[in-house]
DNA sequence: AATTAATATTTGTATGTACAAACATTATTT
DNA sequence: AAATAATGTTTGTACATACAAATATTAATT
């Protein structure tokens, strides 16, 4: 069970990536009883948020590029979670009613994804890295 | 040019994600010059390093699935960069003329992507974070 | 020796993400 | 007012990755 050293482990790239993963794994796992995968979850507690948000605004708060979300909100929009409305050149996305019934299911799952490594890495070490990553991802990004 | 926080900087899923994808594309633009994206760079590494190496061993070393490894390996061998042999249930995998002569500018872009993130984050930090983060990719994964 | 289990690999299919180019609309300059 | 630039969104296409099932092959058990 013991994972061994890889010759990559000191590389950033390679941890950053590698560590991403299983926190997707752990994160899809954890937001399962939903039936969305975390992005999705994601976007729909993004527009449950702030509803008529348009998508520039969902890609800086998610971090993602502009046609990702379309992306994201265009499959949304054909499971009839989520509703776009084209105003000028914005878009304005909507919650529909199915996904404001989901509210409490995403907190929920959000909260047990918190517990979960919190658990295994102590809440301590969990912010201070969540916090170290974020505070590199900045910097890194310009 | 200051990224805002956005309401998921303290989810280490969100943090981990975003911060795996910058790496990402400064890792991409360190290897362009060998013509390689950073997975497969890493792969060819990895198998001069070790000709005859099996899929299962590489799936290790790269922290990927041997499913993702035979995706990788296929697309290299295509490009006359990789070569497969199969013996008895094993595969081995050696690289070509080609993916040797490729080993200089591999081991120049790996030094220039590590001098790129110490630059920004300095050499204590980046090399702190990167041990931070694998140290809980290896906690998470079991 | 025959059956069952374990291991290594590959295949079918799907997901999340991005870049570059196209489109559309609004703002700015001349 | 016309021309140009800036902004917001979507589309075409591509990549990295994974899961689950299928295929081989080897090992272990009966």
């Amino acid at each position: 069970m013991e994972t061994k050293d890889t010759k990559y482990c000191t590389c950033l790239y390679h941890s950053a990536n590698a560590f991403a993963r299983v926190m997707t794994k752990m994160a899809d796992e954890a937001f399962a009883p939903t039936g969305l995968s975390t992005s999705y979850a994601f976007l729909l507690m993004t527009v449950n948020d702030s509803p008529g948000i348009q998508p520039k605004a969902i890609s800086c708060q998610m971090q993602l590029t502009p046609s990702t979300v379309t992306r994201l909100v265009e499959k949304m929009e054909y499971r009839g979670l989520l509703e776009r409305k084209s105003v000028g050149r914005a878009t304005q996305v909507f919650p529909t009613e199915k996904s404001e019934a989901l509210k409490p299911a995403l907190k929920r799952a959000w909260q047990s994804l918190y517990k979960q490594y919190t658990t295994i890495l102590g809440k301590e070490t969990a912010n201070q890295l969540t916090d170290d990553i974020y505070k590199a991802y900045v910097a890194i990004d310009n």
